[in-house]
DNA sequence: AGGGTATCGCAACGCCGTTATGGTACGGTG
DNA sequence: CACCGTACCATAACGGCGTTGCGATACCCT
């Protein structure tokens, strides 16, 4: 039947990686098709022939992107203390948010109302890789330490503290990022568990 | 000595205008300088004769955009509750980023280590718009309802924070806004204070 | 061994931001 | 009032962008 699309993938690999390369040192606004295909060794067609398109190109970094949260989620120890987990979870997220800041911040641009479609790929790693957090939580509201009972809702704003102090982060705006992230999700933690009874 | 600058502003706040139009419906990626001159009955020369650059209008939006957050917080009334007053201002920051979400979510490329130097005047009006953030923040501080002793800390993580939210609102990820602002915000505040003694 | 398809080089299209050139309209000065 | 210097902006062009039609090639499968 033909060639089959797995046939090697060391051209795909190499448009990856210089499009990584080159978002991470210049912007992804330094991004262009043919610098990427000529990094690679190969034309534009190429980008055309694997990804589809630039977007494509784009959404297989994302990929890529949510396998590595996923890793550093799944690194975070497991203990008895549910607050303290859910705590040192910030450190996950926190390290996966400021090693790639070009890439993180250009994954927001992707979720929303205007953004394109997500491939299927896509949207299920990014699922299970708040699964673990989302269980964190879920854990501590067992324990009696959360007074809301909408788990999927505190879920939610975990995120989104977490993704504005990465941002804020990322654009050099935290004098001391290691002590704001821990101070602003400690006092959030504690304000709902004060809420308790 | 000649034809000053401030001869007459109609074609100015055209472009600004239709810049700012386009920008709303189709996002800033669908804005060209082409269209905004097409829009605004004049060529692409205009807006390098009073903008110098593409990126030069686009700033002109975000000192409108600052103006406009000033506004804002000047609206939010001040009591003798500061707690109360700090929490009030959650309205006026969230308004401010969710009625222009395409142009609140561009100001963020702009601030950061690979930004563009911003104008002197987007700072002063960047800063003017904290300083009453700051001030809530210490008059709830003096009242001894925090313990941290750091404002200009505490003031960027609120912003941080507000920022989390306001992104994932604007993007459709949370399912009540005005319930997990307040929800966040009031934890955090609680947390802090819960920690003064 | 051969057919069929995934891969990709080449050249082109229409769009983009930007600018060199020049014409025009207007406020200030004589 | 004449006129001059300058701000404003119309025209056309340059190089680069994302994308695609066409053709050649390399490779798996039968």
């Amino acid at each position: 039947m033909g060639r089959p699309r797995e046939h090697d993938t060391v051209t795909r690999d190499r448009l990856l990686a210089a499009a990584a390369r080159l978002s991470a040192d210049e912007g992804w606004e330094a991004v262009s098709v043919r610098r990427v295909a000529d990094e690679a060794g190969t034309t534009t067609r190429a980008v055309y022939s694997l990804f589809g398109s630039k977007q494509g190109l784009e959404e297989a970094l994302h990929e890529a992107m949510f396998e590595r949260l996923g890793e550093l989620m799944a690194e975070t120890p497991r203990s008895d203390d549910p607050r303290g987990d859910l705590l040192a979870m910030r450190h996950a997220y926190r390290r996966w948010a400021t090693e790639r800041p070009e890439r993180y911040a250009a994954l927001m641009r992707f979720t929303g109302p205007r953004a394109a479609p997500r491939s299927p790929a896509g949207l299920a790693l990014a699922r299970s890789a708040t699964a673990e957090l989302r269980e964190a939580i879920a854990r501590c509201a067992e324990a009696g330490q959360l007074a809301e009972r909408d788990i999927d809702a505190l879920t939610v704003q975990w995120r989104a503290v977490a993704h504005g102090l990465a941002e804020f982060e990322n654009h050099g705006l935290l004098e001391d990022g290691d002590l704001a992230w821990r101070r602003v999700l400690a006092a959030l933690f504690d304000g709902y568990a004060a809420q308790a009874h």
